[in-house]
DNA sequence: TTCGTTCTTGACTATCCGTTCCAAAATGCG
DNA sequence: CGCATTTTGGAACGGATAGTCAAGAACGAA
């Protein structure tokens, strides 16, 4: 007889944060440099309970950046479809990754982090970057399909081509901010590429 | 007594080649994916041979960035610079970085990929990383100043601004093809960076 | 209570890592 | 030819690594 339901010892932690903790080690860190111990330590259990959960570091990973698509690209989308201005939603947005850049150490974007060291090898990693930054790509064209409706850009503008152009602006910041470019520097960048959406 | 030129058994691998051999490994798979076993392999030499040589793996990886600066990126410096339409020369190097990302494997940038993988831990790699990006910058800098001098820009134009613009255009272009951009993505990319110079 | 199931704990394994060390080999000099 | 000096090849080292396993604990169902 089949039984489903057939509960056992129930788990001690909370699977959603200890998702989130191995998540953020990860991300500052990256995949090769994580060890399992480190990954334990941050998100408060152990082994045992890691392999039985997730099965192994690498489909820990694969769990970590899928959550970080669900939360952290989820919060650049509602903030490039918030109300007001699209094209002020689209400078306030990168004007916050700059800032965000600034922090040391600085963890950038994990879907930059993870297309620089993983995508070239990995081809799940390979996948979910992809998946993350045609995602990103579609916000930033959705924001200035609703600038062109607005009368912030012509009638004639190639959203598409300026949604690619700024995910690649995106990219070029967290890369440069992670190079200990100045805050000058990051807005030097941002000013001439709103400049070129006009 | 003092003597110089007091030889022993001569190096019997070249030097700057094995250096290259590395440089080209840890280009290709970062610094911690890549093993001392692999650079010995790839340089041909041995264990012995390599620390005698260059100290450890991280002083390896040293003078590879350094190495890499020397070469690719005098390389770039030396396309910018060259005979003829400097925005042209702008336009012609943004090219060439975009065809070789659709390289598979793709390299990409060591500089960028040093900056992603190790700057925020290894003070070492930081400074090479921003040496390497000043250069760039500089070398933009020089050809959107002879554009303004051959007209072919405005004579108002912010040049620091542009090349900082540029630079940061350069690692958006090389992180979207690390992560399988198409070549249709990245020319709108070049399209719209371009169009944002004049 | 007893049984089946699941989770926890920590010791354990086998492998790989970067690094060190040393005897043997190969050179120029006196 | 020795002798001093340097490189070579590879064995060896301690520690870290990812992953496994078994024994016990905590639950629901009967």
């Amino acid at each position: 007889m089949i039984r489903l339901n057939m509960v056992g010892r129930p788990k001690e932690f909370d699977e959603r944060q200890a998702l989130e903790r191995a998540m953020e080690v990860f991300w500052a860190h990256g995949y090769e440099a994580t060890s399992v111990q480190d990954l334990l330590d941050a998100m408060g259990i152990n082994r045992g309970s890691m392999y039985d959960t997730y099965g192994d570091k690498h489909a820990l990973f694969s769990a970590a950046i899928d959550h970080y698509g669900r939360t952290v690209t989820r919060g650049l989308e509602d903030a490039l479809a918030a109300p007001g201005s699209p094209l002020g939603n689209i400078r306030k947005a990168l004007l916050a990754v700059a800032d965000q850049t600034l922090d040391r150490p600085c963890r950038g974007c994990m879907a930059t982090n993870t297309a620089v060291e993983l995508a070239q090898h990995d081809p799940q990693a390979a996948t979910a970057v992809t998946s993350i930054l045609q995602r990103i790509e579609k916000a930033f064209q959705g924001a200035l399909r609703r600038a062109v409706e607005a009368g912030e850009l012509g009638p004639n503008t190639k959203t598409r081509a300026r949604a690619r152009f700024l995910t690649g602006t995106l990219q070029g910041i967290v890369v440069m901010g992670k190079a200990s470019a100045s805050r000058a520097t990051l807005r030097d960048i941002i000013a001439v590429a709103l400049a070129a959406l006009a």
